[in-house]
DNA sequence: CCTACCGATCGGTAGG
DNA sequence: CCTACCGATCGGTAGG
């Protein structure tokens, strides 16, 4: 059986499509073309072109949601949470720029419900980062007076990363991960080293 | 005459409009309804769909590129300097946020050459940032250790703006750039109050 | 998986 | 500024 790899093989060109030219500047008989297939072959792997939209979304901001969650679960100190945190944030604006891109971009294509939704989990998303930093801040561990307009800071400068960032230039994961660490420590009112 | 205003007016909607559905999301006659018009009379007043995002695009790389540019030329000191651009570089993205929007979102709509033209005129914009805080660092009043980098997350800050931020909202321009400001003063590694 | 094809909509032109 | 209309392309269906 072919088909969960051919799902599969359609969502990652249509992750790439949407990218490189948007969700309405792509067309269902260009993703069909990449995969060698005709356009209306395509509906015996899915419903719509909105669902695979939808699912590309949905699937990021779930994704972003438990990596964070989770690397903020391996510590009790406040910075190494957020540190820890803030690098996973990095990693997946790398590891997963395109996607990363399509949810920031192409929000106003998707259609309601699913809209609403994903506003919906993207605000609780940052509701994390500004939990983490009104805590570090009610213990004397960073001082920035505004906790609101950190995390938007944070989460921004996570995003922007996936803006530039090409996994086949010289850049390491590791190096920008380390060095946008020591940006976020800085920001929020911390002193290196913590 | 009405010519001047109506070319203008057709500009004001289709930012308005690229900004809430994407270029590739909207339709002249879209465009033209907003004006109680229809879309064939439009192009009494212009060349084509491409050429009005051009002109969205070109005007505000050239008009960031120009407020920055000037805020830093008030001052020698480079890090009155660095606040200063900074300043001027997040009201840009609050007093234009639909502009640096489409931008940001929009180039892979561009049609070549003027896509070409747009990436060259933003690199030439982030060299200015990092030529300002190569300098601080070689001055010893910042201390990143990766100017390139740091360029980087400056410039996503201000873009990260245009992202939330709501004229009508409880935020002022005056404190975000404020608060802002001192974000940006940390993460390149300098002390407050410089 | 394909061909054949649907109605809708697109950017833009002709002509007045 | 309009109506009338062009060819192209869209997402998606029928039917096999």
């Amino acid at each position: 059986m072919t088909e969960p790899s051919r799902s599969q093989d359609i969502r990652i060109v249509a992750v790439a499509l949407f990218y490189e030219r948007g969700y309405h500047g792509t067309s269902m008989r260009e993703i069909a073309a990449r995969l060698n297939m005709r356009a209306p072959s395509l509906y015996n792997h899915l419903d719509s072109k909105q669902q695979l939209l939808q699912e590309i979304m949905t699937n990021d901001v779930e994704l972003i949601t438990r990596e964070v969650s989770d690397a903020i679960a391996t510590s009790q100190d406040v910075i190494t949470r957020f540190r820890r945190g803030f690098e996973a944030h990095v990693r997946h604006h790398t590891r997963f720029a395109r996607e990363s891109r399509i949810c920031m971009t192409e929000l106003a294509a998707l259609e309601e419900p699913a809209q609403s939704e994903v506003r919906e989990a993207r605000r609780r998303y940052a509701e994390i980062w500004r939990a983490l930093i009104v805590q570090a801040v009610e213990q004397g561990r960073a001082s920035t007076a505004n906790p609101h307009l950190a995390a938007n800071a944070i989460i921004d400068l996570g995003i922007g990363i996936a803006r530039w960032y090409r996994a086949d230039g010289p850049l390491t994961e590791a190096t920008l991960a380390g060095t946008y660490s020591d940006f976020a420590l800085n920001l929020i009112g911390t002193q290196k080293g913590n």
